[in-house]
DNA sequence: CTGTGCCCTTTCGTTCGGAG
DNA sequence: CTCCGAACGAAAGGGCACAG
């Protein structure tokens, strides 16, 4: 989506927290140069927080003798003929054959003609509005088959067009078009941020939304306004402004067809509640999804982050919690259960009368 | 100019459900 | 049975905004 280049290290089997690993993140082309790597070469790795595999360092070049006793989690034995090799950055895309341009720490295809560069912005689109069902794969054999070469395409995929691809059948066409049909109405920030501008998430989406409220006055504001009117936006700079001028000038064309086929909704005034200026993170598991918990949170005005830090109220920790409550505990935040969380935001829930009432 | 904190984005393995 | 996709677990690097 934003055309960079994520390199990923394949290695022999390794057995770390319980299960084998064979891939390991290296994160962007910088990293690569950080750690000096060359094919061929042993290295040390650790879990993230016993989740994602990550290099910690270099160790230089392997012998044969490092890939003994090797098995694969199936149980097959590893086998491959050791050679060291230096890597090599590619020049051009491995996808569209583009030339590639570094920018910081990253390599990037910057071009948006880019096969898999559209591929990643509809995928990009159809998990940000959460879309069961539509990922890579799909998205690949629809713009493979030219049945689809946009987002806006998506919308006018006919039933018959799905069920006949591979491994599609009567029940899962169904299920793409209703998944579909639901996106039809969005609020404005749930369109920004599924239109997938670099550094435009869901804050930031939400963000701009609310200063905006509608689609047309952004577009106004691409048009004619200056950077200030932006910038004077509480967490938006110089930078963001301008990304996301150019961005949505960038993809003029594809919102304007966009908007003849689904509706963008004025955005909503801040949700507000009993859990105000409050901060949740959730971790471990509960008997709601966390999507749904978070939504919770959300609508009773409380915000939900990723991470566990100082600035953190609440933890709310289901069964088989990691590290984000040892972590919590040691900075003395409030841990809660689910079922806490709901007593808490259950008192308030008629917060559409005291809205009305406030105006 | 610098430090802090936040946001965005990405990564892998396991497990499970839905379909073909 | 096989394939796909999603849901989980959780951190870190980059880069910006902003306060000091």
């Amino acid at each position: 989506r934003t055309g960079a280049i994520t390199p990923v290290a394949r290695i022999a089997p390794q057995m770390v927290g319980g299960v084998t690993v064979e891939n390991v993140t290296l994160h962007n082309v910088g990293e690569v140069e950080r750690l000096g790597l060359k094919i061929g070469d042993k290295v040390t790795i650790t879990r993230r927080g016993d989740v994602i595999p990550k290099i910690i360092e270099n160790l230089g070049p392997a012998n044969q003798k490092d890939l003994e006793n090797r098995f694969h989690a199936n149980g097959d034995e590893f086998s491959i003929q050791l050679k060291q090799e230096q890597i090599i950055i590619p020049q051009l895309c491995p996808a569209c054959e583009r030339e590639l341009v570094i920018d910081g720490a990253f390599l990037r295809c910057i071009s948006l003609e880019c096969e898999a560069r559209t591929n990643r912005a509809i995928t990009y689109w159809c998990r940000s509005l959460e879309m069961d069902g539509i990922g890579e794969k799909l998205v690949e054999l629809l713009l493979d088959k030219g049945l689809i070469s946009s987002i806006a395409d998506l919308y006018s995929l006919e039933h018959h067009q799905i069920s006949s691809l591979e491994r599609m059948g009567d029940k899962s066409a169904n299920n793409v078009i209703e998944e579909l049909n639901k996106t039809k109405n969005l609020s404005l920030s749930k369109f920004l941020h599924a239109l997938g501008m670099e550094r435009i998430g869901p804050e930031v989406a939400s963000v701009f939304a609310q200063h905006f409220i509608t689609m047309e006055a952004i577009l106004k504001w691409v048009d004619s306004g200056e950077i200030e009117q932006v910038t004077q936006i509480d967490g938006i700079g110089e930078k963001v402004a301008e990304i996301f001028k150019l961005g949505i000038q960038k993809r003029r064309q594809s919102i304007d067809d966009l908007m003849e086929l689904i509706g963008i909704n004025d955005e909503d005034s801040k949700h507000s509640g009993s859990l105000d200026n409050q901060t949740f993170c959730i971790t471990g598991s509960h008997s709601r999804g966390r999507k749904e918990i978070a939504l919770a949170i959300k609508n009773a005005g409380g915000k939900v982050v990723g991470s566990v830090s100082k600035n953190l109220d609440y933890l709310v920790a289901g069964e088989k919690a990691g590290s984000k409550l040892i972590t919590a505990e040691g900075l003395g935040i409030t841990i809660m259960t689910e079922t806490e969380l709901f007593e808490k935001i259950k008192p308030q829930k008629s917060s559409t009368s005291k809205t009305l009432f406030e105006f």
